[in-house]
DNA sequence: CTTGACATTCACCTTACGTCATCGTTTATG
DNA sequence: CATAAACGATGACGTAAGGTGAATGTCAAG
């Protein structure tokens, strides 16, 4: 492992080290005991000390194990001496990326198994598990293909595709009122019961295409804001347009929360 | 638990339930011993036999089980006789958003760490572990606001309010430009390697805000054509917009990777 | 009648710590 | 200065959720 820190920094003593990673000490003597961090330091009493340096190697570590990784792959990756930490954080980028697309795939697979108890499917039983192994998933979906063509389909867009044309239309233009009528409603302030009551209707407008939950919503609103694409066509309607769809939109997930 | 399933269907051998869930036959044995599924029928050789309700209790224990439940704890819930399917369902789909929402502030975090080892920045040691606790975060976000106001800002945010407002004008002209360009290029197909490149420069245009990778971009571009905000605003720019806008991003994804 | 696949139970092993217990050290306070 | 509280060390045992293997039973097929 390459890490280029000069140590000379502060020290810290391990309840220190284990409070700053809210981890307890137990943990840090179990890593000495195994090797995975060793201190670099232990003063006469044998007391352990860390440096700067543990930090970030016990970042890593923490990562690592957030993955499951087993603490002895992690000492192996940690000790290998072409491990170059940022190339690293990178691919946990990556692996973190694949965590939420299998989580994504859960929920989906929670929402058919709803729609299934509910009835209105028949679910196959191999389907229950679809959200689980790669394989499984692989597989699955080589079937979808040869059912529906090689185009990439789902439910959405094949909801939107059975509208007609003139509904369609329709939608777009509901969807751009509510922009307008948001950015009209913008003076009164994003807690203004008017303002709340459009981003209801806003919201359950939504619906109709995609369960999009409250906390999904939510999501949403940060988007509305923060990616640029989004960001830059909410600014055309109305300067600052964007920004208050994010503060709306958090502020009605919160009131629509209390009321639970 | 309340399952309504006439169980008269199909019984599986305890192999092919494993296999049907992707788990060992251990697991099940296990499952059994402590009383968390017990087959209906032992035949006189003492063989498990499962019916049609084992499978979705199995899912149900297996889902718990993906969100670190204790088996101790799915069987106090499982047990439950208030215990509805359908509302552990949705509750489950918002600890799953959680947990999406936690992995976002990890990825936050290894791309702050990177900016640091990168000597760009300097970052205080308690942010390592920004995106581990929950207590953490919330003490974290506190002094964020005691520096920083009130205002829902953050990193994406206060890079867009840096710029003066002139800058700001033509990011969204920029923006909004695209948009535009991507229409014209339509008829081209989005394989055409002009579109292509254009989505190039859509996309490092967007490394300005945010640092979207080749995945987080991917799904932005689904969201263009199937969120219908987006898919609105982006259909008023040109019919077909949205749809050509999510094939585009996929090739342009598909192809960047190949280069790898 | 044997072979192979599948089933059973019993029993010990593993990982990553938690949880005492027992003891030494340091520091704050009366 | 004495003493308690807080912190440190080591050692040993416990735990959850299975893995792994041994010894043995069952059954269909060749």
């Amino acid at each position: 492992m390459i890490l280029y820190m000069e140590s000379a920094q502060k020290t810290y003593s391990i309840k220190e080290l284990a409070s700053m990673a809210g981890i307890s000490v137990r943990i840090l003597h179990h890593y000495d005991a195994i090797g995975l961090l060793i201190p670099d330091r232990r003063s006469g009493n044998r007391y352990r000390f860390y440096g700067h340096s543990h930090l970030l190697k016990l970042q890593q570590i923490l990562f690592f194990r957030e993955l499951d990784f087993s603490l002895e792959q992690i000492k192996t990756i940690l000790e290998d001496p072409e491990f170059d930490v940022i190339q690293v954080l990178n691919e946990q980028k990556k692996l973190l990326a694949d965590r939420q697309k299998r989580i994504a795939r859960w929920i989906c697979t929670i929402d058919q198994t709803i729609h299934y108890l509910q009835g209105e499917g028949s679910m196959q039983d191999k389907d229950f598990y679809a959200g689980f192994s790669e394989e499984k998933q692989a597989e699955y979906e080589k079937e979808i293909r040869a059912m529906y063509g090689d185009e990439p389909l789902n439910t959405s867009v094949r909801r939107w595709n059975s509208l007609s044309k003139e509904r369609q239309k329709e939608m777009i233009a509901k969807g751009n009122q509510f922009h307008q009528r948001i950015a009209d409603a913008m003076p009164l302030g994003y807690d203004n019961p008017e303002v709340v009551d459009l981003m209801r209707q806003y919201w359950e407008n939504m619906q109709f295409f995609y369960d999009v939950s409250l906390d999904r919503f939510e999501q949403l609103g940060h988007m509305y804001n923060q990616d640029p694409a989004f960001r830059a066509t909410y600014e055309t309607v109305k300067p600052g347009l964007a920004e208050f769809m994010e503060q709306a939109v958090v502020h009605f997930v919160k009131l629509e929360k209390a009321k639970e």
